[in-house]
DNA sequence: CCAGACGTTGTT
DNA sequence: GTCTGG
DNA sequence: CCAGACGTTGTT
DNA sequence: GTCTGG
């Protein structure tokens, strides 16, 4: 699954990464701090479509607040059990079917962060950073499938949230967890932001690809992430993996 | 009809 | 808001 | 996702 | 053990 990732990329990269080009003015748009330890009910980038179908970037907070929400602390208290939709059921299940119809999203990540669980060859709590090959090469971004919702407070306040869409985990990524999130590569985007589309069976299809763990690699990386008080490039370092522990 | 849930993951 | 369970 | 809390009363 | 907060 995906409950904690990294974003160092400034809006103004972060537009020419996804190709907005509808005169969105990176300087009019929030800058949020360089973060390697995302959390659930952090404030997050997203790229969606406004009202008019252009693409823009935006921002939100992290998990889904359900819009019948009737105060702030239940709203709370539901978005942080809502900071995944399983791709399985999303369609269907009423915190999140008419976002996957009308409100679907991509979240820029530099990386995300994956615990190794008994499932696989490792202690548990092993965390693993999970991010593109071509990093290294051209800062690219992971593109996870998205839906966000907006939430008018009783005080009035707009409140927008998103969920990370998860699936079975493929590939060497299942032998780190089970579940993974689902990526859209590029040529996916358009047809999965545009909101004339609200066909669930087309939105459906679209999370379908023949190869979900392509061009993705995954790293050990110190417990120093496990803590949400560090922070810092030092969390993505790659150590040493000695061999898999075991319990005796 | 009203009341209560509405979510995921992992672990048991 | 909308569905399910009682 | 993991870490950390998990309680009340009265007084400031 | 289970929930909350970040």
């Amino acid at each position: 699954m995906c409950g904690r990732f990294a974003l160092s990329k400034l809006p103004a990269e972060l537009l020419e990464e996804f190709e907005i080009h509808t005169g969105q003015s990176a300087s009019q748009l929030p800058l949020l701090p360089a973060d390697w330890n995302i959390t659930p009910t952090r404030t997050i980038y997203l790229v969606r479509n406004d009202s008019k179908n252009q693409r823009e970037l935006a921002t939100a907070s992290w998990g889904m607040i359900a819009g019948w929400s009737k105060d702030r602390e239940s709203a709370l208290k539901s978005q942080s059990q809502a900071i995944n939709a399983r791709s399985e059921s999303i369609a269907e299940k009423p915190t999140f079917r008419s976002a996957f119809r009308n409100r679907r999203c991509l979240i820029p990540a530099d990386g995300y962060y994956e615990w190794a669980t008994e499932l696989g060859p490792y202690s548990p709590k092993q965390p693993f950073y999970i991010s593109s090959e071509k990093w290294e090469s051209g800062r690219t971004s992971l593109a996870f499938a998205g839906i966000w919702d907006r939430w008018i407070s009783p005080e009035g306040e707009i409140v927008d949230s998103a969920a990370i869409i998860t699936r079975p985990a493929v590939g060497f990524l299942a032998t780190v967890h089970s579940r993974m999130p689902t990526f859209l590569p590029k040529e996916r985007w358009d047809a999965w932001l545009d909101r004339t589309n609200q066909d669930c069976d087309e939105a459906t299809a679209m999370m379908k690809l023949d190869m979900p763990d392509h061009g993705l690699r995954a790293i050990p990386v110190a417990s120093l992430v496990n803590s949400i008080r560090n922070n810092g490039p030092e969390l993505i370092t790659p150590i040493e993996l000695g061999e898999p522990q075991t319990l005796f």
